[in-house]
This record gives structure tokens, sequence and C-alpha cells, in this order.
RNA sequence: CGGGGAGUAGCGCAGUCCGGUAGCGCAUUCGCUUUGGGAGCGAAGGGUCGCAGGUUCAAAUCCUGUCUCCCCGACCA
């Protein structure tokens, strides 16, 4: 490709309404421009670096069995009603009718379709295991679509989902899967990392996600060298403060005390003279139970902590996320404002964090406006609902095997589901077993973003100057600055090795612009490309080429004859 | 949806408080000079100031409404 040929023309500035690095340098390559909130243009660098991805990703599912197929974008409304996800995902889907008055709405995956695929073909166990995948468009009308590829409305995905006869055969298709994908990201040159997540409603172990790590990733990572977990769901096994003074020892009885205008744990905390650790907090959420009914309920954890409300929602195994109580609803609940409540009293489940355990007394508020109380004894003096693992977990925590967890930032951009029956069985997907016995089919599901992923290559691979795009997926390999297009000797001395390239199916990009050379060389570093030679009158006098390396920055000086051979050499040691 | 910010030339911005002929830098076009890390000088083109109402002799500027974009939260590949 010519640059004269493409279109493109770059920015010098960072544009006013992006926020990442990755984002900048994206728009200002030319490589994405934005159409509307979440929606892009994939220029033609960027498309060639979303092929090159695909490219690996097909490749490595194609070598482990698995097979593509492609389904429409566009699917009925009766599949989702029938998976109960039309009204479940609702804003999420755009919705849309055609001139019949039927409905529509665009993928935003495609569980419904496949199962409705498949259920036709599965009617034996013979017909079992098997795992399709697809390359695909997906549409989501989120709510807030952000920095750019990140977290775009319309995105490139690869899904893939596989069909087994039991939960122990399912498992090993999900470890076939999650191993594919560490193969896959392996192939990209930037770190990653594989991370318990949310496992839904299915427990266990049965999901993770892949981030490639970078700082400005949106989701907080807690590793150690055997563990990591995301920051939403990851456990606390032992915690980093084990530690409290005598008053939390107390057996004492009650005892209230004035406490004006103390409305905060640090404030309380500097009243007493007592670490925040030490004071225990209370949040009041409203719940909502599987039965559907809507409850308040109370929460205590150590005042240094942080309520996870995830965590509330699994541990209590609820119908949806709890929301806070507003400070009014609060005030009914307990009979003090925000800043003053505590346990004693209360007629709602009054529900305690596991780091609490070790206290035998607690100072809370008294529920009483200006007041807190002291040697607050669990079931003495309220009684409690349950205890359990309710708070964020942080750096300092220690994993599994007793490590402590650092913390690292990451983007999402895989993630391996475990998903049993649970919509083989609402959308029909069955077999007859060896005894003619009608079984559900076990499903497992797993995503790629593509578009994401590249853009967190970006995001990982960049310095001050511009991308540094990884072989594995740069858009080229190679950039040519012809420095004197002009001059009719330099220029087929750039010809010639273009053409010499192409032959040796080397991705070879030719900027024959009429430019100055500085212009030229600032924009070989914006877009990144890994190998950059310079092709001038200069050197061409002698018969001379410069190759530079964008990572390094490393150039040497070759010969015509030579260079090719020194291409090749780096191309494929790459 | 709640909270914050912004819409003025292709890009980045000033002008708005205090109404009075639409500005700057980069980019673009032409000319001359320059030519290996975003060249210099000279000239030129380009904007219904997001949109719709209103106030006024007069609105980018004041008022009302509306649309769009960005950032912080809930969602996710």
């Amino acid at each position: 490709m010519k640059w004269s040929e493409t279109g493109i023309k770059t920015l010098r500035e960072v544009p006013a309404d992006t926020a990442l690095p990755s984002h900048a340098l994206l728009v200002r390559g030319g490589f994405i421009k934005k159409l509307s909130s979440g929606l892009f243009t994939y220029g033609p660098f960027m498309v060639r670096a979303i092929q090159k991805f695909e490219g690996i990703v097909r490749e490595e599912l194609n070598k482990r069995n698995c097979v593509e197929i492609l389904m429409p974008m566009v699917q009925p409304k009766e599949i989702w009603v029938q998976s109960g996800r039309w009204e479940l995902y609702d804003d999420l889907l755009q919705k849309m009718t055609n001139r019949s008055d039927q409905e529509f709405c665009l993928g935003p995956t495609h569980e419904e379709v496949i199962s409705d695929y498949v259920k036709n073909n599965i009617q034996s166990y013979r017909d079992l295991p098997f795992c399709l995948y697809q390359i695909q468009t997906k549409f989501r009308d989120e709510i807030r679509p952000r920095f750019g590829l990140m977290r775009a409305r319309e995105f490139i995905m690869k899904d893939a989902y596989s069909f087994d006869l039991d939960e122990e055969q399912a498992k090993v298709s999900y470890e076939k899967m999650r191993s594919i994908y560490e193969a896959i990201f392996s192939r990209l040159g930037v770190p990653f990392r594989v991370v318990k997540a949310d496992s839904g409603e299915i427990g266990g172990d049965q999901s993770e996600e892949f981030h490639i790590l970078a700082d400005h990733g949106e989701d907080e990572l807690f590793v150690t060298d055997s563990f990591a977990a995301n920051k939403e769901v990851c456990p606390v096994f032992i915690s980093h403060d084990t530690s409290f003074s005598e008053s939390a020892l107390s057996k004492k009885p009650l005892e209230e005390f004035h406490t004006p205008g103390i409305k905060t744990i640090a404030k309380l905390s500097q009243f007493l003279k007592l670490p925040e650790g030490d004071l225990v907090k209370i949040l009041f959420l409203s719940c909502s139970l599987s039965s559907g009914e809507k409850k308040s309920m109370a929460f205590l954890l150590r005042g240094s902590d942080e309520l996870n409300l995830y965590k509330v929602k699994k541990n209590l195994n609820l119908k949806e996320n709890p929301t806070l109580l507003t400070d009014s609803e609060i005030k009914k609940v307990s009979g003090a404002h925000p800043g003053s409540c505590g346990p004693v009293g209360l007629s709602i489940p009054v529900y305690m964090d596991q780091d609490l355990k070790p206290f035998s007394s607690f100072i809370t508020g008294a529920n009483k406006d200006d007041y807190h109380i002291r040697n607050v004894i669990p079931e003495r003096d309220f009684k409690l609902a349950g205890i359990g693992d309710f708070r964020y977990a942080r750096e300092g925590d220690k994993g599994p095997e007793g490590q402590t967890f650092r913390s690292c930032r990451g983007i999402e951009v895989g993630h391996v589901f475990y998903l049993g029956d649970k919509y083989s069985e609402k959308m029909d997907v069955v077999y007859l077993d060896k005894k003619g016995k009608k079984q559900t089919v076990k499903m497992g599901c797993y995503g790629i973003g593509i578009t994401r992923t590249v853009q967190a290559v970006v995001e990982q691979s960049h310095d001050k100057e511009g991308i540094i795009w990884p072989v594995a997926v740069a858009p080229f390999l190679v950039h040519i600055c012809l420095l004197d297009p002009g001059d009719q000797k330099t220029k087929e001395l750039a010809d010639n090795l273009y053409q010499s390239l192409l032959k040796e199916k080397v991705d070879v990009f030719l900027d024959d612009r009429n430019e100055k050379p500085g212009v030229k060389f600032k924009d070989a570093d914006l877009l990144g490309f890994p190998f950059r030679v310079n092709v001038g009158a200069r050197d061409g006098e002698k018969g001379l080429m410069e190759l530079v390396e964008r990572r390094t920055g490393k150039r040497k000086k070759f010969s015509a004859s030579e260079i090719l051979t020194e291409i090749l050499k780096n191309v494929n040691k790459k």
C-alpha cells in the first residue's frame, strides 16, 4: 500500500474528545474516525490490524477443531423472548420493527441464534461434542460508550459456543478454550493475565476473564504469582489487617457517648484516637430477594473497608443489584441520620463482614443523632442475620496460598464462561442418550473483543511519539520513507525495495507523499509499524538505505542488496 | 439515568462575564527560497458561531427550549 492511495491525513494535535492515549493515537494516525458516540469507521490501517488479529484467532481455533460459521446480525424477537432476555437486556438491545410490524433486535451476542442453529442438528449423543465460532459485528446500546473502541456500541467480537453431553465433558471444552485463549493472547506480544471473574448464577470457578495489562485499564486486578481476580469479585482469603486495639475486645455493658457533629469514620477516628479499622460502620441497602420481594438490610464492616455490592448480591443470592438507601430512608429505618447509625435496635436483618469475627464488641452509631455507642456485642445487643465476605479486597490482603495481593490494572479482552443448561434448557437444545432418554446439552460460551483487543494492544504498547505495534498485529511490518520523491534515482531505489518486499509477501507500506523528511519521520513514529526504511538521496548516492526499528530506535545502514535479507531476517525472527 | 464539562474554519483554541463588522495557531491553495526529525517569507481561500425560538436598533455574546459530544458512577468483549 502507498500512502498516496489511502486518503489518510494524520492529526498533529490530540483530539479534544479523547481521554486515553490509545484512543488519541488511533484517531491521530487515521486508524479510526468517530461517526457518532460509540460508532467508528475503521480506516485502512485499522482494518489490517483487525485482520491480523482475526487471523491469529482463526488459526488457533481451527487448529483445535473449532469450526467457523456466521450468524445473522438482525435477530427476531421470538428467540429472545424464549430465552427470557428480551425483557432482561431491554435497553441494551437495539430494537426495531420492520414494515410488517415484526420486531427484531441487533445481535448483542448470539446464544439464542446458535441454540436455534444447533438444536435441529443435535439428535443423538453421537452428534456431540463440537464447538462453533464466528467473528462478527455486535451491537450493544451501551449506557456509556467511551474510550474509543474500548467500549463502543458497535464492535467486532469473536464468539464461540461449545456443546457437550454432560458437565464433565463441558468442563473439558471449557479448559480447552481457556488454553486456546492463552495461545491467542500469548501471540500478541503484550502482557496479559487470566483472572477469576463473575461466575454468575452458575457458581464455582467457571468464569474467567483475560486481561491485557495496562495502566489505564478499566478494571483493577489483584494478583499474586499463582492467583488473579478482578477487584469486583476478588475474595478475601486472609485480611491485610488482623490487628485491632483492646477496645474491640471489651465485654462491658453498652455505653452511649456524645459525638457532636461527628458524621464520618474519619472524624470519629480522630475523636476517639483509634484507627478507622477499629471502628465499625454500617451501610443500608435495598435488596431484591429471589422471591422478587424488596427488603432493606444493614451491613457492618470495619471502618477502613469498603462494601462490595457485587459480593452482597452473590453471597445472599439476590435477584438484582442492591442499591444504597437514601438518607431519608436510613432515617426511617434507624431513627438517626447517616453518621450516627448502628445495629442496635434495628428491625431489619443485619449482616456482618467476616473481618469483624475477631472483634468481641463494636463501636458504632447509636441510632440517635450525635451519639455513638461502645461495647456493642453481636447476639447480645442485636441479632446477626449472617456473616460473610462482603467487602472489597485490597492491596495487602493475601491470596489462597498466603501470598500478598498486588494491584494492577487491566483491560478485559476475553471471557470464558461455562453455561451449563442456562440457555439449552430454555431454547430446548436436547439429545437422546444411550438409553434413549432426553438430556439437555451443556453449553459454554467464549468471547474475544477483537476491536477492543487491538486498541488494548496500542494502550499497552506506545510511547510519546506514537504507537509501537507488536509484529503479530502490525498493519504493516515495513514502512518505507521515500525522502526525496522528486529525485528519480531515489524513487527507483524505494520502488525496487517496495516491489521486492511485496514479492517476498512482507506487508510493506510506502510513504510516497510529497512531504519533507521531518514530516514523514514523525508520521512513521505515530503509525508505529515495526520497521522503517529511510530511502533518501543523501545515502542513496552511496547506494545505502537506513533501517530503523520502531521499538528500540536502533538504526543501521545497508546497501540495496543487503537490506532485503536483513529485513527478512528481522521479520521472520519476530 | 444522576452528577460535571463542552459545542466558534479540516484539527487545536481565543472571543461570551460587560451585545456593536468573526479571530489566532496548525492544516489547505499559489509564488519564491529551503530540503535527513513536524521549514521560512509573501499572498489567498475557507465559518448560517450545534439547532429552534425570544429580547434588542443590533446577538457567537442575554433569555427559553432542544440536540450532540466528552468526563465521573451502574453495564460489559
